[in-house]
DNA sequence: TGTACATCAGTGAACGCGCGTTCACTGATGTAC
DNA sequence: TGTACATCAGTGAACGCGCGTTCACTGATGTAC
């Protein structure tokens, strides 16, 4: 059936939605096609029209995920105190609802591990994005010059996805909260002074 | 036909030593038992006299990677002046050899991400192993009470690993250094007051 | 001491299943005339 | 305005491959007698 103008785009941003999620929750291998399609109520051979590969769907689902986390990240941020950005923001990251939200919570600690896994092409995507994500990041992040915001933002953020990906892998919220917590408690430490 | 005595045992070991590499620098799903097997000169079939599955395996050579780095840690730790211990395994966690050698390296950084993936059973077993090694690597990082040692552990080690993981994605050595350099100088200053 | 039998680490063919991808087909709507 | 044809998102059967696991078998050595 002939569908209206918009329709294909829609579909395409659905699965991307879909996919997104499921890749953070499930990984690259353990999310599947046919059951990503099924839950939208579509079937499996109608995924290529949309994207060429699964691994382009990854990358794409990736990246959108990244500006995802953005977007929270700035809100948090918009929300805040003046001069009190990077609390809200560290803050908004190791909350407990951010970590028992993988599905959409920050693609870097669910997916971070896979990168070196991948193709080159894959990979240096994944890293543009990363890279574009840290550079969107160090303005709210402290230092001399631009060189030591971009590094301590590195820093931070790969830190504290570290944290958030073991709190993640803890049974008991009570553990779950002790890590975030200790987390924010050493990084607010590094970052005062 | 018959093996002497010890022979079994070695196997055993020749695999599980294989698999813990395999483990770390493929994921539990990308590596495969008949690729491994073949390594050892062994065929797929042979496995099932020394692990009943795969997961079994893997969780085995989980917690051997972890007895690893701990080793590791106190070696650090055992070579370093009185009272720089943790900056000792710090700058030995957070080494470039270290990051480059994904297959030898910290079991956290390459596999944590993906505890929530697998079976509750696994699971548990992962984690009390990495309650272990956390228990293990208290001792060295400074605190008021035991509570807040064993906190400030947890807060450093898992930290270390996102930074560790994160630098691992980076495909040039220069991009490599600075995340570890800049790590290494955040966690610094968390640590002294 | 010699002989028959048991043991069991390792072999490799085979099974079963899951999953990414392909492809001929459908059919409602747009377009050309 | 009406008619023939083109388009193309979506369908679902089928293909091919990889991989975990099983199983009958091998054969050197240990053990019972």
């Amino acid at each position: 059936m002939r569908y209206p103008a918009e329709h294909k785009e829609q579909t395409r941003e659905r699965i991307l939605k879909a996919a997104s999620r499921r890749f953070r929750s499930r990984g690259s291998e353990g999310a599947v096609i046919g059951d990503l399609m099924r839950d939208l109520h579509l079937t499996h051979g109608g995924f290529y029209r949309h994207f060429s590969s699964k691994e382009e769907l990854f990358v794409a689902a990736f990246q959108q995920a990244l500006d995802d986390a953005a977007a929270q990240a700035e809100k948090a941020a918009a929300q805040a105190a003046p001069g009190r950005e990077l609390e809200a923001i560290m803050d908004a990251y190791l909350d407990i609802e951010h970590c028992d939200d993988v599905e959409g919570g920050c693609p870097v600690a669910a997916l971070a591990a896979e990168i070196p896994r991948h193709s080159r092409k894959t990979r240096e995507r994944m890293l543009h994005a990363l890279r574009e994500h840290v550079g969107r990041m160090q303005q709210y992040v402290p230092g001399a010059d631009e060189d030591e915001r971009r590094r301590n933002a590195s820093a931070l953020l790969s830190s504290m996805a570290g944290a958030l990906t073991i709190a993640r892998a803890f049974a008991t919220v009570d553990e779950r909260r002790r890590i975030l917590d200790g987390a924010k408690a050493f990084y607010r430490r590094a970052l005062t002074r």
